[in-house]
RNA sequence: GCGCCCAUAGCUCAGCUGGAUAGAGCGACGGUUUGCGGAACCGUAGGUCAGAGGUUCGAGUCCUCUUGGGCGCACCA
């Protein structure tokens, strides 16, 4: 819709040009955007104002040499006015927005759907908590907000893979199973004491107590060593499996579960380094092993391999991502929890060094999540393992409502989220006020149908009877959600999809209490139907993008 | 000390590449239904866009500084 009107400016501008009313030096980037008052139009163009500058021209002038070009169409522009200091105000042809209407009819489940990311291949990584304990809301926030960008980005047109690190290596997997093997031997009745270094957490003490009931007291008297490593491996799979089976309840899927270990077990890890040290990025100092970082963004050089020879987590990252760039992906995105801005700058530098384009790398920050109820804020605490668990907080929301809070901040505000809001099912609830929207108009399909209209074929519905002010503007609403969708997932931001169908979902409202849908007159009301089926389509699908469910009965 | 993010109505926040009179939800106050779901709709009140400079036809939006908050500055992961 807006592209058309576009290529109408633009030709309006290239005939000035060869009339030499412009110079078009340098060319201008054409804006089409929104009117805020409907009375000014459909839509407007800011062209005539940012030449005037480079054409050294009053605005209004410059419009008024572009005026007979842009009314040439009549079949697409109904009227064109120049307002204030040089907008170009248009209001489309009505048959023209009749016409894209039924485009997007005809689209249904696949309306919204645009091909702006060009099939780019994107490795998307998000969550890859440490299995060192349940995922907390924090990770709730990165786990919603990455599933519904890799379906945001899908939609518009880019090849999406979605990824789960899994940092299943280190010290922290020994404290792991040591923390479950003395809370083992606790249970059992030996006096140990319990480091504050090592995990605190309740769901330590059950790992133990399964483990007692099925083995007893079979690993009191093995061999320590031995013992640590079955309770390793017990715990962080225990632990793994639980974080997948959140992730599943909260409607998570991965394409990919990569272990940091297969990194280390085929030598990846080393050929990193070798790589790097082949390129000269790699340098010897203090009996440790450096990469140059510094060389590029980063402020200063960073330790890959310790002075005991050990390596650290940074260098696994390293071989990782090149592990990424191996697999072919265009665009690496990874989702990192706001604490890790600080990581940014050398993981660039990685990315540099490795030799990845331009772009090609992106990190997104996810700002905390503050957990309130009824205004009071709940504390929450890793160190005492005292925290609000993502699962406590579905369990006692819902996912529908969970997700939604979570997707309709921006990613990079801290986000206040209210429990006790969250839950209440009335109208203090931006979820329901969206749903209850998509039930309304499926109850009056029904009631359509009770009263002998069921739905009819789309090419036989009477558009002209789409007649009133109300009805474009829903139109035009409707036919704005591909471009949001494009938008939002070139700047890959999440939260516009909910402030869009909010607006979108309150103009339905307001239709719906000015024009009575189902009445006597059959063609008016299959016209009516129609329209909203288009309503109900891109609820349905913009939902869909965030991983709410559609109800057609609350 | 250095760096990243944030600051818009009483509260929680939108404001897309600078554009017309700064918006929404909640809360407050007042109204709407004997016809399709009132989980809705309409109206009123509420703002020095943290502050100060600057860039320009035009700044909530860009630049600099100040203030206030969050977070980070490991041979931890």
């Amino acid at each position: 819709m807006k592209q058309s009107l576009k290529e109408l400016v633009c030709l309006a501008l290239e005939e000035a040009k060869t009339q030499g009313h412009l110079t078009l030096d340098p060319p201008p980037e054409v804006v089409i955007e929104e009117p805020k008052d409907e009375t000014m139009g459909d839509f407007a163009t800011t062209v005539a104002m940012s030449l005037a500058k480079s054409e050294k021209k009053n605005p209004r002038k410059i419009a008024e040499s572009l005026l007979d070009s842009l009314k040439s169409r009549p079949e697409l522009v109904a009227e064109v006015e120049i307002a204030g200091p040089g907008f170009i105000n248009f209001r489309l042809a009505r048959g023209f927005m009749r016409q894209q209407f039924m485009d997007a009819v005809n689209q249904g489940e696949r309306f919204g759907r645009s091909e702006v990311g060009k099939r780019t291949r994107v490795l998307l990584e998000f969550v890859s908590a440490n299995p060192t304990g349940p995922l907390h809301v924090g990770h709730g926030r990165g786990a919603a907000v990455g599933d519904c960008l890799s379906r945001l980005m899908d939609w518009a047109g880019f090849d999406v893979s979605k990824e789960y690190y899994i940092n299943d290596v280190g010290n922290q997997m020994n404290n792991l199973g040591r923390s479950t093997q003395l809370r083992y031997q606790q249970e059992l009745g030996r006096k140990v004491t319990f480091p504050d270094d090592l995990y605190q957490g309740d769901y330590i003490n059950d790992i133990a107590r399964t483990v007692i009931e099925k083995d007893g007291d079979r690993h009191l008297n093995s061999d320590d060593e031995d013992s640590l490593g079955f309770f390793r491996k017990i715990t962080s799979d225990t632990i793994l499996d639980g974080i997948k089976n959140d992730l599943k309840q909260f409607r998570v899927e991965y394409d990919q579960w990569f272990s940091e270990q297969t990194l280390h077990e085929s030598n990846k890890v080393e050929g990193a380094i070798a790589w790097l040290r082949d390129k000269g990025h790699v340098y010897d100092k203090d009996g440790a092993t450096w990469l140059k970082s510094s060389a590029f963004k980063d402020e200063k050089d960073r330790v890959v391999v310790k002075q005991g020879g050990e390596k650290t987590y940074f260098c696994a990252d390293i071989a990782y991502h090149q592990q990424k760039i191996e697999r072919g992906y265009d665009v690496i995105l990874d989702l990192w929890g706001a604490d890790h801005h600080g990581y940014v700058a050398r993981m660039e530098a990685v990315l540099e060094a490795l030799e990845h384009g331009d772009g090609g790398f992106q990190v997104l920050l996810i700002q905390f999540v503050s957990l309130k109820r009824g205004g009071e804020k709940v504390q929450m605490s890793t160190r005492s393992g005292k925290f609000v668990t993502l699962a406590d907080v579905v369990n006692e929301v819902g996912v529908d409502a969970t997700r939604f809070f979570f997707l309709m901040r921006s990613s990079d505000s801290h986000l206040d989220f209210d429990l006790e809001l969250a839950k209440s099912e009335t109208q203090e609830n931006p979820v329901y006020y969206i749903q209850y929207a998509h039930a309304r108009i499926c109850s009056l399909f029904r009631t359509a149908e009770e009263n002998g209209m069921p739905p009819c074929d789309a090419n036989s519905v009477n558009l002209g009877r789409l007649d009133q002010e109300e009805d474009f503007s829903l139109i035009k609403k409707c036919l704005l959600f591909p471009e949001l969708i494009g938008k939002s997932a070139l700047s890959r931001e999440v939260h516009r999809i909910s402030y869009f169908l909010q607006e979108l979902v309150a103009q339905f409202h307001r239709y719906y209490s000015v024009h009575r849908v189902v009445s006597e007159d059959q063609e008016l009301t299959q016209a009516r139907l129609l329209l909203l089926e288009l309503v109900r389509s891109v609820i349905a699908n913009g939902l869909k993008i965030m991983g709410v469910s559609a109800p057609e009965k609350m």
